[in-house]
DNA sequence: CTTGACCTTGCCATTAGGGCAAGGTTCAAA
DNA sequence: TTTGAACCTTGCCCTAATGGCAAGGTCAAG
C-alpha cells in the first residue's frame, strides 16, 4: 500500500512531492529533520518515503507558521511513539499566543495607521499630517 | 528656541535622545537617511538637532511597521517641501494593506490551530490530532 | 558523443538589528 | 600627574528562512 511507488528518489522528486524546494530540502537534512540520508555512489541523496513524509509534514507546520526550532520539537515527538500529547499541546499554544501578540501588534499599527490616512488629503500640495505625526506632531 | 540645548551630541547621546541603539544610529547613517555628519578631531561623530529629530522620526517609522525602504522615502519627501501628501498617502497605503495581508496570513494560522487545538485532549497519551495533521490526517 | 536536465558543494544576499573585540579618547577623581 | 571609567571607533560574526548563483559532476535520451 505505502511502498507500491517503487524505491527512494532523487532531492527533485522529493521536493516536487513535498512542495519544498531542493534547496530547503538540504537545509532542513542540514538541521537534522531528516534520518540520514542514504546516497547513491556518485552521492545523489536518496529519499525513501519516510523521508517524503517528514518533509511534507515540516511544510505543513512552516505553513502554520511554527518556527523551525518549534518544528524539530514536533517532528521529535511525532517520531516518539511515548509522547505525550501535552507536549505538542503546549508548543501548539505558545505558538497561538505569539500569532496573537504579533498580530495585535500589527493591528495597532494599522489603527494608528488607518487615523492618519483619514487626515491626508493626498493631493498635491506637501502639508501631510502623516509626516506631521512621524515628525513628532506634538512639537 | 530650538538650539537652546546647546551644540552638536556624540552618538551615545543622539541615542538617548531618538531612543534608537547607538549601533543603528551608525547604521541608518550607512544606509544615508542622515545627512552626512560632522566628526570632532578624534573623530566622534557629531550630530546636530536636525539629524536627532531624522532619528526620531525613523524610529516612530519603524515603531508603525515601516520598512527601511519605505523611511528612506519617507524621509526623502519629508526634506522635500514640493513634496504631494499623495506621495506620502500612497506609500502609507500600500504599508496599510501589506500589514492586513500579513495579518489576515496569520489569522487564517490562528484558526486552523484553534480547531486543531479543541481536538487535542493533551493528556499524557500519544494521540494527538495535531500530529495527525502535520502529517497529513486524510491517509 | 552530445545535449540538457539534474545533482553536488559552497558562497553571497536578504531584514533589522545584537554582540563582541581591540583599540583610541575624554574627563574627573585621587 | 596618573589612572580608571565611560565613551567612542571600525570591523567582523550571528540571528531565521530562503533565494540565487557558480563551477563542476552525473545521467539518460537522441
Amino acid at each position: 500500500m505505502s511502498n507500491n511507488t517503487g524505491g527512494p528518489v532523487a532531492i527533485g522528486v522529493a521536493a516536487r512531492l513535498s512542495n519544498v524546494s531542493a534547496k530547503m530540502v538540504r537545509h532542513y537534512e542540514s538541521l537534522g529533520l531528516l534520518a540520514p540520508l542514504a546516497r547513491t555512489d556518485s552521492g545523489y541523496r536518496q529519499y525513501g518515503e519516510g523521508d517524503i513524509r517528514t518533509l511534507q509534514f515540516i511544510k505543513r507546520g512552516r505553513d502554520l507558521g511554527f518556527s523551525m526550532a518549534e518544528i524539530a520539537e514536533l517532528v521529535g515527538l511525532w517520531h516518539n511513539r511515548t509522547r505525550a500529547s501535552a507536549s505538542v499541546k503546549r508548543i501548539a499554544q505558545k505558538h497561538m499566543a505569539d500569532l496573537a501578540e504579533r498580530i495585535e501588534a500589527m493591528q495597532a499599527m494599522q489603527r494608528t495607521l488607518a487615523s492618519l490616512l483619514t487626515h491626508c488629503r493626498g493631493d498635491e500640495r506637501p502639508d501631510c499630517p502623516i509626516l506631521d505625526d512621524l515628525a513628532g506632531r506634538c512639537c
